[in-house]
DNA sequence: GTTAAATAGTTCACTTATTGAACTATATTA
DNA sequence: TAATATAGTTCAATAAGTGAACTATTTAAC
């Protein structure tokens, strides 16, 4: 098969499904927070000692975008920061307890349509589909030079 | 299976995948023009008959987010629009010779890179990777009730 | 056929997101 | 100890998004 059809497919299925997500995000969560900043408090509140250049490294952004999330998310109570002790540099970031229920509560409403729409398929076909998801994050992951 | 743990396998996937792709694309573009300029672009110069309110739908934003959108790429000369004779409250968004050929370059870089990603997993996976995301991608589209 | 409702797109005011350069503070290394 | 690297913030600017109000046009109702 041509490269481009493939690319052509991938993009137009892999739009319809981050766009299906994101209005799923934007039409249940009720409090006020954007589609987003979800990611975010939810890396957090995911990944113990997280730090803002790890968020900055996962989600492909600079540092300076991080710190206005962060000061967003700070403002509306749902994370914390914590200086470590040894090196002063580094400010760990933190969900707070209302941070981390929002985020369980977020999360489960996710799962119920989520696990809605997996329900159409084997339980062999989810695990092949993730499988090879996760070996195309490997290798992209790798292929990196410079980093 | 636990469902959170494939979702959470999902999202990390995912995730990575983007993020690549996104940086891939901010380093090869050469022109003044964003990464989130770029999809808008390409779906014009790929889709005959384009009018905003298909982008809005494709991409899950408003209709003024996309007249901005379209008012940066008509600024930048990559784009036209045109009047539809009949209904005249229809604007056709059609790509400029330069927008084509931006399109048709970077897709070009773009092919390249993935095809050298995609080198490592067998035409037999590939297929059934894209058939699994795009058999997903039509039960999101069809579950949907109110639209 | 005129009125009412729907549709396509724009404008406007506002918020959020991102960038990149300059900066502070702290750690590391040479 | 001096030079360099790292973590994070601040700042000014641009891009991107929302939602309400608006114009222009078409379709539907009566």
């Amino acid at each position: 098969m041509e490269l481009k059809e493939l690319v052509d497919r991938y993009q137009a299925a892999i739009n319809l499904v981050y766009r299906k997500v994101s209005i799923l995000l934007k039409e249940k969560i009720n409090v006020d927070i954007t589609s987003d900043q979800f990611p975010t408090l939810q890396y957090i509140a995911n990944n113990k000692k997280c730090t803002s250049t790890d968020i900055a490294y996962t989600f492909g952004i600079g540092k300076s975008a991080v710190t206005a999330q962060v000061n967003r998310l700070f403002d509306k109570g749902l994370i914390i920061r914590e200086r470590d002790e040894k090196d002063r540099r580094v400010v760990y970031l933190l969900a707070t307890e209302k941070g981390r229920e929002f985020v369980t509560n977020t999360e489960k409403i996710l799962f119920e349509v989520l696990g809605k729409y997996l329900s159409n398929f084997e339980d062999e076909e989810i695990n092949t589909f993730i499988q090879l998801l996760e070996k195309l994050a490997r290798i992209m992951d790798e292929g990196e030079v410079d980093e």
